[in-house]
DNA sequence: TGGGAATTTCCTGCTT
DNA sequence: CAAGCAGGAAATTCCC
């Protein structure tokens, strides 16, 4: 995919997926130098970051540090896990603490942001926008993170839902190209998190759910169920139907084929494929030993 | 209120 | 034989 060197979440391989920020974060960022005109456009200053969420301070901490062309993996990201009303409590003092030197940086940004609603000359918006923006352009399944952080908490599941959300405006094919006009409104995702993305979840966090799928062979999107009614009832759970079963929840998986979500594989029990229009499953593994998500 | 998307439910027949 | 797979058909749910 063309936009693979630019479009990546990178998560260092040896740490664990939770304690780290939400993929979205690097991903949004080493984007946003080649969609920042889409992007400028998306801003808004209607909501004070004392009104923002988990997720929206970390778009703003991932537009800043691309902005000051910061890499992200420099901080601890962790130590940003934290509500608009929490960032907005912190002095100069714990944002040096948290983030070193670039912490300046972070506290400039927010006091900007604070007291003029801007930072710097830049059309500096709130990420909450951006968020809309995305949900109303594609279909992919988008949640903020705020309304997904619970989504998997039956399973211990850890949710990256935020993960896919700027990658997906670069990704390609799209079903259908985005209308402006339509972009203007905001629009809630139809009906929260996809089958084939709640699959794609699980995968993508193997820690959080042993046994549960497993990749037959990544570079391929090919996939195996190895306790498929167990998934069959956690998407259940999360679709509050206490009735879903393996049978079901196959049925609608065999409906992707068609809209080549899913590739069949001839043969082979519970084995699945991901298809062309499936995205953020891919992955690659660059020089410093990181992977990176492919969307 | 109607329409569409994305399942969900049920079913028959076939395959492993 | 049980468990899966393949699809058709209709129902359901949710959103616009």
């Amino acid at each position: 995919m063309v936009l693979q060197a630019s479009c990546v979440m990178s998560i260092p391989a040896t740490v664990s997926v939770d304690n780290q920020l939400p993929a979205s974060w690097t991903t949004h960022y080493n984007c946003a130098d080649v969609t920042s005109s889409y992007m400028s456009r998306l801003w808004s200053q209607d909501l004070h970051p004392q009104n923002w969420t988990k997720y929206q301070v970390w778009e703003w901490l991932q537009q800043t540090l691309d902005m000051h062309q910061i890499d992200a993996t420099s901080i601890p990201f962790q130590n940003f896990d934290l509500d608009g009303r929490q960032l907005c409590n912190m002095n100069f003092q714990d944002f040096t603490r948290a983030a070193g030197s670039v912490g300046s940086i972070l506290f400039q940004s927010l006091t900007d942001l604070k007291w003029n609603g801007q930072y710097g000359q830049t059309d500096m918006f709130t990420p909450g926008d951006i968020k809309t923006e995305i949900e109303t352009d594609f279909p992919c399944s988008i949640l903020p993170f705020k309304e997904e952080s619970n989504f998997y908490n039956t399973s211990e599941l850890f949710d990256i839902k935020s993960s896919f959300q700027p990658n997906t405006i670069l990704s390609s094919p799209a079903p259908s190209s985005p209308d402006p006009k339509r972009s203007q409104v905001k629009r809630h995702n139809p009906r929260g998190t996809h089958l084939w993305e709640f699959i794609r979840d699980i995968l993508l966090n193997p820690e959080r759910n042993p046994g549960l799928i497993k990749w037959e062979d990544h570079s391929e999107g090919v996939f195996r169920f190895l306790k498929s009614e167990a998934v069959a009832q956690l998407w259940g759970k999360k679709k509050n139907n206490s009735s879903m079963t393996y049978e079901k929840l196959s049925r609608a998986m065999r409906y992707y084929y068609k809209r080549e979500i899913l590739e069949r594989v001839d043969g082979r029990r519970l084995v699945y494929k991901f298809g062309r229009n499936a995205r953020g499953w891919r992955i690659k593994y660059n020089n410093n030993n990181n992977y990176q998500i492919i969307i």
